[in-house]
DNA sequence: ACGAATCTGGAACGCTCGTTCTTATACGCC
DNA sequence: GGCGTATAAGAACGAGCGTTCCAGATTCGT
């Protein structure tokens, strides 16, 4: 062996993670990522390799972490409506914690996607894993009688991953929490 | 006076815009607008100031037919869900031609607008323009008995235009029109 | 104690960028 | 004809970028 590392591989990341939802991937340099992690050079080429790779690290560890949260909040017996009004919530407030950075999915998507396949591809994915597990949800809350049975549950979750998108830009670009809240308990109204 | 200028001023901008709306300000870098607009560079200098102020320039005329388009479509006295569905579908048409640039207003929110102030202020201004026209068209939709009184039209408005916002994120990035035409119909429920 | 792996800090390289400057030519009006 | 403004093509500049390399110090396992 040799000498451990002296700083925490994912904490970093994170907080690479956070500059680049911050700020967008062409408008962050290394340099300030050296400058704002307390990593030097050298050793974030080490750990992560160059600063797509990073992006690419950071960003996947985003959507494994946020789809986690997903899931977990929909396996949940309570009424769909609720469910989702928690869901909406919590992303509301989460996303608008720090200056309304946005969510970085949707900022790769809009930055990155026409230039990065990889990105293009990790966004499909996403998208069609979120929509899955909102799908199978609503189709569950659809047997339970909450939903009428006249209702599609794929376009609805589609239907609500895009509404999502649209929060998400609106956060970042504007930040009024509560006109977010509105629209949310409006979008539930597909339900009905 | 003096010579004429060779090109059409507003349609070169308009090509400027299309390439900033399909790459983004800092991937479209200034020898790729010279290459591609078939002017020199110095013409463009003179003609439109740096590559900041060529930006400004076009998104402000791309919000502005933009804002006329809208104008236009809701001024009409049709039912007011055939008169938004029009709307989506023409934008859904619209942005999903030339392989699904998006929207440049979006897209500057996404990737401008922390790090540019008049970018954010347009962004605002747009974007109460827009909630604008829908609210007044809406409340007199509401007036004529199409929408219970008891819907809020500026709330409604806001939540049309937070959708919009979904679905040029959507058209960016995956593009499958009749994904994006299901979901612009299930946002009409709210009206009812 | 040795060697392997890590750390820090900064220099260096090669490239691209936005912008300005240069040179030379073409057109339109007085 | 000449002045003013347009054109084209490209050289030049200064800055910032991502990346690599280097030198020296530190920490670990054997």
């Amino acid at each position: 062996m040799s000498r451990a590392k002296e700083f925490d591989e994912a904490e970093v990341l994170d907080q690479a993670l956070e500059l680049f939802r911050a700020r967008g991937f062409k408008h962050t340099s290394f340099s300030d990522l050296v400058a704002e992690l307390g990593v030097s050079r050298q050793s974030l080429y080490d750990t992560y390799g160059d600063k797509q790779t990073l992006y690419h690290s950071a960003l996947k560890r985003y959507l494994a972490s946020g789809l986690d949260g997903i899931r977990r909040k929909l396996d949940d017996d309570a009424p769909i409506r609720e469910l989702l009004s928690k869901l909406f919530e919590g992303m509301i407030a989460g996303q608008c914690a720090n200056g309304s950075p946005g969510c970085l999915m949707v900022n790769s998507m809009v930055e990155l996607s026409p230039h990065d396949a990889d990105i293009r591809a990790l966004a499909q994915t996403h998208a069609r894993e979120i929509e899955g597990l909102f799908a199978s949800r609503l189709s569950a809350a659809q047997r339970h009688g909450e939903i009428a049975k006249s209702k599609d549950p794929v376009a609805l979750a589609r239907y609500f991953y895009h509404t999502i998108l649209g929060l998400a830009v609106a956060s970042r670009a504007r930040g009024a929490k509560e006109n977010l809240r509105q629209t949310a308990r409006l979008s539930l109204q597909v339900l009905d």
